[in-house]
DNA sequence: AAATTATTTAAGTATTTGCTTAAATAATTA
DNA sequence: TAATTATTTAAGCAAATACTTAAATAATTT
């Protein structure tokens, strides 16, 4: 772990740098994780994936493509870049595929999801 | 506001699908809003810097350079997106200019920077 | 005013992303 | 078992992204 100062400014507080360093190292991990789920979440058609299943509960590919008037292949890659990232799972019904937000992080995108309701209240 | 459904896949739930797309259609600015916001914070040096102000409530480009080891341009070009987006501001004290996260955003960013520190605990 | 310092802006480039189209899997139905 | 249906995968390409380096602003100090 350096710790080195380099910033050239004369009043930086080097303590604060310092403190701040050690802050991001010692949760690396995390903070990789939270902003790969961000980032996923972060593109407009798998964010109105995510809304819609948890409205919805389960979806599949062909539902996708008819609600938001797009390719079924194009859906598949985004939902395969979640299923990937473990955001959601899949189940099998005969030649159908079920998506759904994985429990593990229901209450995480349920807490960013509300703000799409309220947000709507507001304007 | 476009409802024909167009899904073939036989036992599809057209009052499903008609559900779903009144619902994203009835959403589209906050939806479009939200997305951009977790699209910026889903870059990870944009996260950090966001992390970083939670913690210590404001900071300079070059403090931002330092800590994180990158170039100052890179980091102003981050800080950048994040105050066209209205996510942070600015605040100038001699050559030096502070950001930090504008009030507005404060609890929405606080919700998913918890997960940071709890999810270490876990791990 | 000239030099220094902090920051921003701009141009250039390599990488990533998200679509398209076509082909491959996999399950069902005739 | 052949045809149909739902989905996935792969190749190709255009657009977006994030860096680098160099130059431009802007404020301070000498």
């Amino acid at each position: 772990m350096k710790l080195e100062v380099s910033c050239t400014r004369a009043e930086a507080d080097h303590q604060q740098i310092i403190r701040c360093k050690e802050s991001l190292n010692s949760n690396t991990d995390s903070i990789e994780d939270i902003s790969r789920l961000m980032a996923l979440a972060g593109n407009e058609v798998r964010f109105k994936i995510l809304f819609l299943l948890q409205k919805e509960f389960e979806l599949c590919p062909c539902d996708f493509a008819d609600i938001m008037e797009m390719s079924v292949p194009a859906v598949s890659q985004h939902l395969r870049k979640m299923k990937d990232a473990k955001i959601i799972g899949a189940r099998r019904e005969g030649q159908t595929i079920f998506y759904h937000i994985l429990k593990k992080n229901e209450s995480f995108f349920a807490a960013i999801l509300t703000n799409v309701q309220s947000k709507r209240k507001i304007a």
